[in-house]
DNA sequence: GCCTAGGTCCCGTGG
DNA sequence: CCACGGGGCCTAGGC
């Protein structure tokens, strides 16, 4: 058994039950994540019910009381329990068994270890943002490729127009055979977009003469802004970013497969 | 507790960026789990894609392609790739980069260390056999061989028919010579399911002609589907999961939980 | 390969 | 607290 101790990171190899056991209870204690590698045996009562024999798993348990018992194949644990469950560590003659339980719905896991090879016990800080995300471009690039997604009957005329005070980005054709400018945002549109769109339409009026649509196209619209956008005569639309996704990704296809099949290639 | 020696159990402390890349390839070409505690970044192109900054991580990468990005919270991974996929180790400055792609769907993850708190590495051995006894194929055939659990009188005439909108679990007569599908639910029967039982009513219909009777057949009906349900001309009946599992027991002899359960593979 | 259904689904959001 | 919908769902079973 070794004790690495520095940056709170401590590993423990082949450790004895009472060892284990003392790092089991104060890593929980202090709200760490710990990482089992061992030989042991599953059982699960609940929602269902199910039996797995001894075998070198890989279990994980976090601080916000979430288990995972991983087998060395597959995507999915073949155990497992969601978070909220109250664990419990405690020594069963010569075996370190560990209860993990909730009450609603009412159920248990009962991992019974004979061998543990690795215990791990880190604080680990994450703060970072996840996001599932589709960018403005994209937006663009979705309506462009299904238009309807914006109207029924509309056309694209332009994208990415370049006029005297930026670019538009999108210019169109509605069902009414009016000239359509669209302003993305791909979150909530404020008192700003409002107004760029407002000089992009000055702009092109100057060029044509015929009234000009003007419309923001966003996920939502800041709040005071409707009032401006209605004395402009402007209009917000909300976009749906997973229906424009689904538009990128039928149109992408062929050039994510290229730039994936470089990568299978080079590697 | 017995202590064996630690079989082929690679741990690396605060590796160099040289030891961890020649440790994750030797790992995954001898078909070791990998398990990396560090900080990372991670991106994900394919079927969507998604951004997630610097964090500390649990990553896991099986021998079998699957690989896990685990934060400290939660049941679910945060990014991952299903088994199948091929990772590539590759260093980019002072940082250390994964790849792990497939060609079906086409998608990649790219995981982007900063820092490698610790990586181990080891063969697993897990040849165990999962069981999980009552689902609803065993509520099915439960049925199957006593139909007097669904209602006296009652005949099983096929079980897992095929329609346009998908499998009916049962379909028989009952006691008064009525065409009868059952609908199977494990736990609480929701608003999905008696639409589903609809769907199946209607398309058998067009075939036959005659009147059919439509049963849910579950633990329990979810609140508020009682009216859906009579609007529909449908009904529900109660399922005791122990009662099958007798059945069950009966019909298979006493082969046990080896027959009753579902097995799942461990190559 | 596609399609269909099930899951100890988990996980959000809204009532 | 429960009900509902969605997921990069995953996974198993048929065809």
């Amino acid at each position: 058994m070794r004790l690495y101790p520095d940056l709170g990171l401590k590993v423990f190899q082949a450790p004895s039950i009472g060892v284990a056991l003392e790092a089991l209870k104060e890593g929980f204690r202090k709200g760490e994540l710990t990482i089992i590698i061992g030989r042991l045996s599953v059982d699960y009562h609940g929602r269902a019910r199910s039996k797995l024999g001894f075998g070198e798993r890989v279990v994980i348990l976090k601080p916000d009381g979430a288990l995972l018992v991983h087998r060395p194949h597959g995507h999915s644990p073949v155990n497992w329990q969601p978070p909220g469950s109250i664990f419990d560590f405690k020594r069963l003659g010569e075996k370190i068994v560990i209860n993990a339980g909730r009450s609603n719905p009412l159920e248990k896991v009962t991992l019974t270890f004979d061998r543990i090879d690795l215990l791990v016990s880190s604080r680990l800080r994450d703060d970072a943002e996840f996001s599932l995300y589709v960018d403005e471009h994209d937006i663009r690039d979705a309506l462009v490729s299904e238009p309807e997604l914006f109207e029924e009957g509309f056309h694209v005329v332009t994208k990415e127009k370049r006029v005297p005070s930026g670019f538009v980005d999108l210019i169109g054709v509605d069902r009414e055979g009016r000239f359509t400018v669209i302003e993305i945002k791909k979150g909530l549109a404020g008192r700003d977009s409002v107004i760029q769109l407002k000089r992009y339409i000055d702009g092109l009026k100057g060029e044509g003469g015929a009234a000009v649509r003007g419309v923001i196209l966003a996920s939502g619209l800041a709040r005071g802004c409707q009032g401006l956008l209605d004395s402009l005569g402007l209009e917000f639309k909300r976009v749906d970013p997973r229906r424009c996704y689904e538009a990128l990704m039928k149109r992408r296809g062929g050039g994510l497969q290229l730039e994936l099949s470089r990568w299978f290639i080079s590697s």
